[in-house]
DNA sequence: GCGACAG
DNA sequence: ATCTTGTCGC
């Protein structure tokens, strides 16, 4: 897809992958920065405990319409070890990968796992993007770091994730009655335009699709029907 | 000391 | 990440 713009060393133990994200966290943008959306990619990685590989997938999807235009997979024996707080170092060289082999370059990409809203504001989607320099989401399926006050049930809610006196994500309500998702600002956009652009990207899943189609990729699933909504049994 | 801790 | 059935609700 594109060449690093700021490639580091992945060969790193923990320690220095703390300091590699200090050093980087100045680099994230948090003002819009976008062209027109007309792709939009989901990356997302699976690891296997046994043959400790992690295969990440990437895909793209048309925008507005989210129909599936590319897709990719790539595979990587792993050594970092897991640590929260810094998944990059476990998932960005597959993905980094993955998007590589793409034919149809994305506009923005949307990751799974936090972009600020992490304990040092340098979670994998905000590495990606900073890496690449291009515009990146964050979307979480649990917290890492933050607070919020209570979330209204309606789909299309959400409420700021704070943290101290910070503003670091958003805590949305991707469908009524659903368990929430964190989304933050990776690289290069505002975190309203995010929360937009998820919601744009939801169907009628608590996650978007984006992510959906790269988890289904990446866990070797095949699809059951097409990229339009299933019907709601069987 | 205790709880929390993305995937 | 993954281990895992039935069940409740639209």
């Amino acid at each position: 897809m594109m060449p690093a713009l700021h490639p580091h060393d992945w060969n790193v133990t923990p320690q220095e992958a703390v300091a590699i994200q200090e050093r980087m966290r100045h680099l994230v943008e948090t003002a819009d920065r976008l062209p027109q959306i007309y792709r939009v990619a989901g990356v997302d990685a699976c690891f296997d405990a046994d043959s400790q590989i992690v295969r990440a997938a990437a895909i793209v999807l048309s925008f507005p319409d989210l129909k599936l235009m590319d897709h990719a997979v790539a595979q990587r024996a792993v050594k970092f070890p897991y640590v929260s707080g810094l998944f990059a170092f476990r998932e960005l060289p597959a993905v980094l990968d993955a998007l590589g082999r793409l034919h149809k370059s994305p506009d923005i990409i949307i990751c799974d796992g936090h972009g600020i809203a992490h304990p040092r504001r340098f979670g994998i989607a905000s590495h990606l993007g900073v890496l690449l320099g291009q515009p990146t989401i964050g979307v979480g399926k649990t917290l890492l770091v933050g607070h919020h006050i209570e979330l209204p049930r309606e789909k299309g809610s959400w409420v700021s994730l704070d943290d101290g006196n910070e503003v670091i994500g958003a805590v949305l309500r991707t469908q009524t009655g659903v368990k929430p998702v964190y989304v933050s600002i990776g690289h290069r956009i505002a975190l309203q335009t995010a929360v937009r652009l998820v919601l744009a990207c939801t169907t009628r899943y608590r996650l978007p699709e984006t992510t959906r189609e790269a988890h289904r990729l990446a866990s070797g699933k095949p699809r059951l029907y097409s990229l339009d909504p299933p019907p709601s049994n069987g």
